[in-house]
DNA sequence: CTGTTAGCGCTTTCAC
DNA sequence: GTGAAAGCGCTAACAG
């Protein structure tokens, strides 16, 4: 068996607890037993058991987070993976460890409780990642007795703290800046409406409109879900509209990325004939046959916060806000038109090409 | 607090020992008292400490994930993330939880023990994802007494095992490719030769050659750093020798586009001029301006078969292989020339385009 | 300053 | 079948 705190103690002949003591640096120690515990450590290659110190001390250092909805192979966007790595890295730098559950969502079949999860483990907080609003596990969580913070889904009631992009700012931005290129029938491909970055984005997008004096058209919101298929089809109804859209914004790439491949085949040229804006950044807008003009969310640095923010509650007491909302940036490239005109000279996102 | 062991025991007087044995499914306790201590496990919403039970279990059902030498923000590839889905899916089905260390390798100045670090949390299992050949740690990881698995780095001496794609078998097929529709003349640009992947498609590469009668030339085989940047870099090196080579292949993707790159500014058509060949298939090899001719390894396999190594390690003793090579593919686009001559008819990769 | 005692939540002999 | 007792490795009172 490995080294104990009690081989220690036996060693330098103290008490288990005079080894404890110097280990985790009371101040009722000689300085010269602590040098000696010390050295006994180095020297037998002790390390402290986490664990058996969390049971007592009711802390273990470990934050929990759980990936839900996953897609298949791989996470969802590569965005998942620039949000984990801000979360390790703060975690890293903070001292806690991640424990990743292996969970992929609700089962429907047999119940997973979250909280449940979370206690068997002893964690002391958890991120969730790609949560649902229609997740039953939800209400569970609004009862827990430990910090939480979900990424883009804001819980009501309860003390979960949501962090995600500025859903809001951000379709405001890509549609206030469709209108100052000159579009006035600008349509929006939404998400399916139980995602609350939906609602967000479609509120961003009306605002821009009222702001400008656009009247709104209902006819121009239509509804996709996240899917390339998706935003074909809608754009398919979109531009069967009498009197068609101009341009057309859409809650993620992927469904921009099919309304382009709508335009193509049907001989109409982005930016000139319709122009595309996009949400998100993926990879794929910078090198998609018409580089997609799109609103970035930097992922580090929104799981660099989620971990800052639950790691703040743990240490100090809840005190942050009930939401972070973190900036977002428009990325002008070539399907909205602005850069072919001369009309934009800012944010290129050039060196996001990999 | 929450409600242990003791707070079942007494609801429905009997022993705290008697609820522990119903819990497990110890067979020396009556059907009865069972359910009525399930029932009130459920009443009372009561989850096992996983923590204490390890304490004296000596088992904690959680796997430690390094990620080492993670590039600034995200995961190197998008490769990686498939890797950990398939771990977290494997350990999943299993019933282990994932313990994500936050160390980003090894740091110059305080020097980590993975030893320790997987102590101190008490994990059954290690998996190492981007641990490098120099990393100072890897004499340690010989001693340890608990299952390792590293992927794609092997480790002379000790008992763990490397798990990863067969890099031979895949450098091989890739300058065959080229063999096979015409080429004489193959580069190869190599990764820095510290990574065993670069011996080993280097291998790979030399035994298609040898396998064909075609004569070594040293001066075709130049080393880049698995960068776009130093993908180019060799390339002009190449094309700048008296008898430059028809056909590139890269010991990754990034390096094979770099290459691309290059034949671009010199007006030479890929792969007319010049025929190119990745390995890894990246996303962006197949919405490259000229799609890209790569070998494909399932990361998500990978991922998998190294957590089930580990776990099967934990549960019946180490039998398997200390070396597991998983299946490559070949991924036939335009930039090797291949389809265009008709010459290929297999793999296209199509499914892959997002 | 140091040691003794108790106990975190759980499992595991071993009597009964 | 069931419970009492011991203890996993550690920390936290509290005496001394």
């Amino acid at each position: 068996m490995s080294v104990t705190i009690k081989d220690i103690a036996r060693e330098i002949g103290i008490s288990a607890s005079a080894v404890s003591k110097a280990i985790n640096g009371y101040s009722d120690i000689s300085e010269e037993t602590r040098q000696r515990v010390l050295e006994a450590v180095r020297r037998m290659g002790y390390t402290p058991n986490i664990l058996a110190r969390g049971l007592i001390r009711r802390q273990t250092n470990t934050i929990g987070l759980f990936v839900l909805s996953r897609s298949n192979k791989g996470f969802s966007h590569s965005f998942s993976s620039e949000v984990i790595a801000g979360i390790m890295d703060c975690a890293g730098v903070r001292g806690y460890e991640l424990l990743l559950y292996s969970t992929n969502g609700p089962t429907p079949g047999k119940q997973v409780s979250y909280r449940g999860l979370c206690h068997e483990r002893q964690i002391d907080a958890a991120i969730f990642m790609g949560l649902r609003t229609d997740d039953p596990g939800i209400e569970e969580l609004k009862t827990v007795d430990f910090p939480v913070a979900t990424l883009d889904v804001p819980i009501r009631g309860g003390k979960a703290i949501c962090v995600g992009g500025d859903n809001v700012e951000g379709a405001y931005m890509a549609t206030s800046h469709l209108i100052s290129i000159g579009h006035r029938r600008i349509a929006y491909i939404n998400g399916h409406a139980q995602a609350i970055v939906s609602q967000e984005r479609l509120t961003g997008y009306l605002r821009a409109l009222s702001d400008n004096g656009i009247p709104e058209d209902n006819s121009l919101v239509v509804e996709g879900a996240f899917t390339e298929e998706s935003g074909a089809e809608a754009t398919k109804r979109l531009l069967g509209l009498p009197n068609p859209p101009t341009a057309v914004f859409a809650a993620c790439d992927s469904m921009a990325i099919g309304a382009m491949s709508v335009a193509a085949m049907r001989n109409l040229k982005v930016p000139d004939d319709l122009a595309v804006v996009g949400y998100d950044d993926i990879p794929l807008a910078a090198v998609a046959e018409v580089p997609l003009t799109t609103i970035r969310q930097d992922g580090y640095a929104i799981g660099y916060k989620a971990a800052e923010v639950v790691i703040n509650d743990i240490e100090r007491g809840s005190t942050a806000a009930r939401r972070v909302l973190m900036g977002v940036e428009l990325v002008v490239r070539e399907s909205c038109g602005a850069r072919k005109k001369g009309l934009y000279r800012g944010n290129t996102g050039i060196k996001q090409r990999v």
